[in-house]
DNA sequence: CTGTGTGCAAACTCTTTGCATAAGT
DNA sequence: ACTTATGCAAAGAGTTTGCACACAG
């Protein structure tokens, strides 16, 4: 499966997004885009940079991801109060949330259709849809 | 429309969800639930009794709605991050969300079907479906 | 060199908790 | 009376910000 972001090295990626490609962003843009989809935490990807020997404050880490979302590189989902996720996959598609473990894997929308959606308020338009299946052991 | 918790009067309703019905719970359930579907953050619920000369703590209201989420009164709606929106209309239903104001305001299911979903994984079964329609201004 | 990015610590927001007081049954 | 709920203030979690230093172009 390409992954699209695979296809470039990451600096360029990073250049085109209009970022600088620094050690922080190309280490941790590799963290999180080397591996196929991902859903972090910040809390999680700054754990995983420590021990691969990434040297990065949490802030960074925080600024980093809000920056790359802005740049369309990460997409944000609420799953529930405080902790925010962050998901590799930027294309539309909805998650499964494993409510045990608090962990997020995506659904492939091919198949998946919403009908019946009410007419939109005037004015107004679509800006994304999200949906969140919640899962629990039977 | 009938609502359900318009039926009985508040005491009893706390009562039989096994919550005394102190004057707090009393007067925050009658702003919850004398004007129909409601979406309240704890804090605009607490300015609510304020300024409605309840006298209640913030504490006490974050108590509350917890209290009655566990008692299937109310239900949760993750946006995003932070700020937790609690929602009177505990039925199977979804939300728009107005970016702008940051107001959820409910789709009624009735001809609202998804499709398409996978198969569960093995020994999960769904605990419930968020569906958020997020809307701008075009 | 020049401007942008980073690290740190402190600030901030939302939420929860501990303990003494108050209220319900 | 006995037990549970409340209020307050303080603690906690997650996130953001300000400013001096470091690094990329």
């Amino acid at each position: 499966m390409s992954h699209g972001l695979f296809d470039k090295n990451i600096p360029d990626v990073l250049r085109d997004a209009g970022l600088r490609p620094t050690r922080q962003r190309v280490s941790l843009a590799e963290l999180l885009f080397a591996k196929g989809d991902r859903h972090l935490t910040a809390e999680r990807l700054h754990e995983e940079a420590l021990s691969n020997d990434v040297q990065v404050s949490l802030a960074t880490v925080y600024n980093t991801l809000h920056q790359f979302t802005e740049a369309g590189l990460l997409r944000e989902v609420a799953v529930e109060g405080s902790k925010t996720y962050f998901d590799t996959n930027t294309s539309n598609h909805y998650h499964f949330f494993f409510e045990p473990e608090g962990v997020l894997k995506d659904i492939p929308t091919d198949n998946l259709t919403i009908q019946g959606l009410p007419e939109l308020p005037e004015g107004m338009e679509v800006s994304q849809v999200d949906v969140l299946v919640r899962l629990v052991e039977k």
